[in-house]
DNA sequence: CTCGGGATTGACT
DNA sequence: GTCAATCCCGAGC
């Protein structure tokens, strides 16, 4: 199989990674799944929490890409994302929604709920259910523990407009696995 | 310094 | 539909 660090070029801009990362599988320790779901998100709109420039809790973000951005969501959930585009440019994208296909038992354990589409449909439920913490901000995805693989067959990708933003709504930089039933919530146009 | 608003979720009316 | 939980950070005094 080949390693998706030569298929996707991370050093792209976010809008161009993110649909390249629908289909693909995302695990941590061994638990994850194929990611159905994501955002990205560019220094330059202001929904971005790049857009006022670097500070200490966005600083992975304007660091090498192909590595994490782990932030607190709501002083509740921790969200990851993956940093994109040049060095020092404040890019990522972030991680919405994984089908399960490896850890149901951990993930169940974890999230407190059974029923499989409720175990990573959400940000923070990713989080959550892949146990992400603030330790892994600015790792590589490339080294443990994290995995990424690519998608075994190409995927059909529908995009549009970013969910819980208030600011540049225009833009439609949320990209899903067509039909997943898998979605934080379903396409809207 | 205080204040307010989130890239959210789940419990409740 | 409403609302609280609770942390980071920017705006404003």
């Amino acid at each position: 199989m080949k390693d998706i660090f030569s298929l996707i070029d991370f050093s792209a801009p976010s809008h161009e990674v993110a649909p390249q990362l629908i289909g693909a599988q995302f695990f941590v320790n061994g638990v994850g799944g194929i990611i159905v779901e994501v955002e990205a998100y560019d220094q330059a709109e202001p929904a971005s929490h790049t857009f006022s420039g670097p500070s200490v809790r966005n600083a992975s973000m304007f660091g090498p890409p192909g590595r994490a951005y782990v932030y607190r969501s709501y002083g509740i959930h921790w969200c990851l994302n993956f940093v994109c585009a040049p060095e020092g440019h404040g890019a990522g994208v972030l991680i919405r929604a994984i089908q399960p296909t490896q850890g149901w038992d951990i993930m169940r354990e974890r999230r407190g709920v059974a029923v499989e589409r409720l175990l990573c449909s959400g940000p923070g439920r990713v989080g959550q259910a892949l146990d992400i913490v603030h330790a892994f901000n600015g790792r590589s995805l490339a080294q443990t523990p994290f995995k990424l693989l690519p998608a075994i067959a190409p995927v059909d990708v529908v995009h549009g407009p970013r969910i819980g933003i208030s600011k540049a709504m225009d833009l439609p930089w949320r990209f899903c696995l067509a039909g997943s039933p898998f979605l934080s919530k379903p396409l809207s146009k």
